[in-house]
DNA sequence: GATTATGATAATTTCGACATTTTACTTGTC
DNA sequence: GACAAGTAAAATGTCGAAATTATCATAATC
């Protein structure tokens, strides 16, 4: 899905590259340097970093220009501890919500993670394929919540939690589909099993914690 | 506090002028026109529009500019909720975790409020001045929670809800502090009483959903 | 009469250059 | 040697115009 604007377009390389940790904590984001890595002008530039850091993805300073945001062990569990109070409370409204065309995603989203989780990554490119579809799933499992802004909420928590995830796995971490809490969760919510389903949700959340420890 | 930035001072009347409704929903926000309004360039208004966009108190359509975001009841049920149950979750925490110091930031913004309460607002630059109060007031409430990501999101959630509450109040609903309400979360939250400033809460926040109805 | 081309107008988006501020370095002083 | 002041270089922020794209009224076709 290519946007149609050039800062809609560096928007989207500038999420994932984030996302992906190409920038460390606290780094500098020049703008000479942005202009020759993505090819783009400033004015495109300086817009999708003012939307970012409506996200909150990245951090600006007047005058100072932006910067990656910093990371600490703290500011983790705090974005941990969110993203498992929303996605649960979205994941309870749509199991209690959801219709066919819910399950029908739901199951195909979980097939092509499936997929994807076959092959070990070995690349930063190839985990970031498995990351989207990742990403695809969870967010089946809750887009049919019925609440926009809970929605909005809940991928700002996820994607602040993948820039840690992956920076944890870069210090050889992994924590791929462990103990199959994706076909689990997939099982638990197809049966509308709200109880069974938050408690596989909760812990395979929590789990991800601990691999930054 | 008064931004080094153009574009951040512009952010910050475009913050005011979206929540006060000074734009209808849905309308077009035209470049042209926003330049004569606060008289600045292009370039630090699209900045500001999109870093607003981030926080989805603007919407976006590539090549079709920026508009102020629509408004339905559903959506508003939908904020009023996130809004309960992020502002409960942060204010079980800062009685847990607040200090000194938050207490008597609370009690400041509690005489501030209580003062700027004794007049009713006419216009509608003197309700904006009550709603910094009233928003000063809940974030001292908020401030201790521990947990920068979470007030992030409350603060977004509460942003878009004074948006549809001035947007009652235009329609001539009057909601300024019903039942003493604020001074009742202040004593619970001072001795600190969870159970029954939880309680408080939800019934305050509850209660400015129906106004609209 | 309804629907589809067509062109003029208006709006958004982008660029390149300029102004302003920060940063880093050098020099001078205690 | 440490610290402060001043200066050059680099980076951010801003402007005005150009390029691209949408909008809307008008004309043409089925």
């Amino acid at each position: 899905m290519t946007t149609s604007t050039i800062a809609g377009r560096v928007f989207e390389r500038l999420l994932d590259d984030l996302k992906s940790n190409q920038f460390g904590p606290g780094e500098r984001l020049k703008f000479e340097e942005m202009r020759g890595r993505y090819d783009v002008g400033v004015a495109p530039l300086r817009e999708a970093l003012s939307r970012l850091a409506g996200l909150g993805l990245v951090t600006q300073v007047g005058q100072k220009g932006f910067r990656a945001p910093e990371a600490s062990l703290k500011d983790y569990e705090h974005i941990i501890a969110s993203r498992k109070f929303l996605e649960k409370r979205a994941l309870e409204s749509a199991i209690a919500n959801g219709g066919d065309s819910w399950e029908n995603e739901l199951v195909a989203m979980f097939h092509q993670l499936q997929k994807a989780t076959r092959i070990k990554p070995r690349t930063e490119q190839e985990y970031s394929v498995w990351e989207r579809h990742h990403t695809n799933f969870h967010r089946a499992l809750v887009a049919a919540c019925g609440s926009a802004w809970l929605l909005n909420a809940w991928r700002s928590a996820f994607d602040q939690a993948e820039r840690y995830r992956r920076l944890a796995m870069k210090r050889g971490h992994w924590a791929i589909d462990q103990k199959d809490d994706h076909e689990r969760l997939l099982r638990a919510a197809i049966a509308r099993d709200s109880k069974v389903a938050l408690r596989i949700l909760d812990d395979h959340i929590g789990r991800s914690a601990i691999n930054l420890g």
